[in-house]
DNA sequence: CTGACTGCAAACGTTTTGCACGGTA
DNA sequence: TACCGTGCAAAACGTTTGCAGTCAG
């Protein structure tokens, strides 16, 4: 019984294996495709159905211990709901990484957001990563 | 014979009615869904069909003047190529607005990015807009 | 006049739904 | 045991493709 097993269970949701291999994978590889994340199920659940991770997915979506992550030229991935951050995407390999962004400083240089209250930003760079610079 | 009309053909494309409606459209509303293009395209050419609203935003996608801006939780949207700027989207209305944000601050602030050569930014501040706070 | 574009219909890939069976609590 | 969740098949979407007729240049 592990943490998934009690985070699905305070939302009222059965701790079922597929949903706790589904919180495992994300955990381990941070964002993946609908694509990805079935292709590692059939590894593990010789008969799963896409359909079940669309449900799932859409339960934890709702349920919002997951969120989708949308990139510009990209299938969107899924990631668990962690503290905000900001993605790196690599154009070269399409790797993603995890960045914190203190966005303050633009809040504060931002003179004008024209009346609006700002709730949530969502930042996403793209460029090269490390790896593939060399 | 319009701005558009001279940038269609610059791209050797012809510049037909229908493009030129979504190049205005795209002017006039700033941003636009598929849905909401092919709904105002309706009123112009009653037998309009969405493959040629499709084939077209395509083409104009592939030309890079227009370009897809990528929201968390909503549809797409597509805007014509402008100078880089980023959009504030208001979670009561749905109402976009442009807005020019400095990220020089934030990329010199930032001390570490992991390696990785950013090449572009795409920013999405989500909140509530001058109107609807009232 | 000719190639490019449009509109239609069909095809396609992705996501959702309905239902009977199976498993969690 | 009582539901909730799974897997399958079918349906529903959104988007793309092929083709014949039409239009811009």
């Amino acid at each position: 019984m592990n943490n998934y097993t009690d985070l699905l269970r305070r939302h009222n949701l059965k701790a079922t294996p597929q949903r706790l291999a589904i919180t495992d994978i994300l955990q381990t590889h941070g964002h993946v495709s609908i694509e990805l994340l079935y292709e590692i199920m059939l590894q593990k659940f010789n008969s799963i159905s896409l359909a079940t991770i669309y449900k799932n997915i859409n339960i934890m979506l709702d349920n919002a211990f997951v969120q989708e992550v949308k990139i510009p030229n990209t299938k969107s991935v899924f990631e668990l709901t962690k503290e905000t951050h900001s993605h790196l995407v690599c154009e070269v390999c399409g790797s993603i990484q995890d960045i914190r962004v203190d966005l303050t400083k633009v809040m504060e240089t931002q003179t004008d957001f024209k009346g609006f209250k700002v709730n949530t930003a969502s930042v996403v760079f793209t460029g090269v990563c490390r790896n593939c610079k060399n």
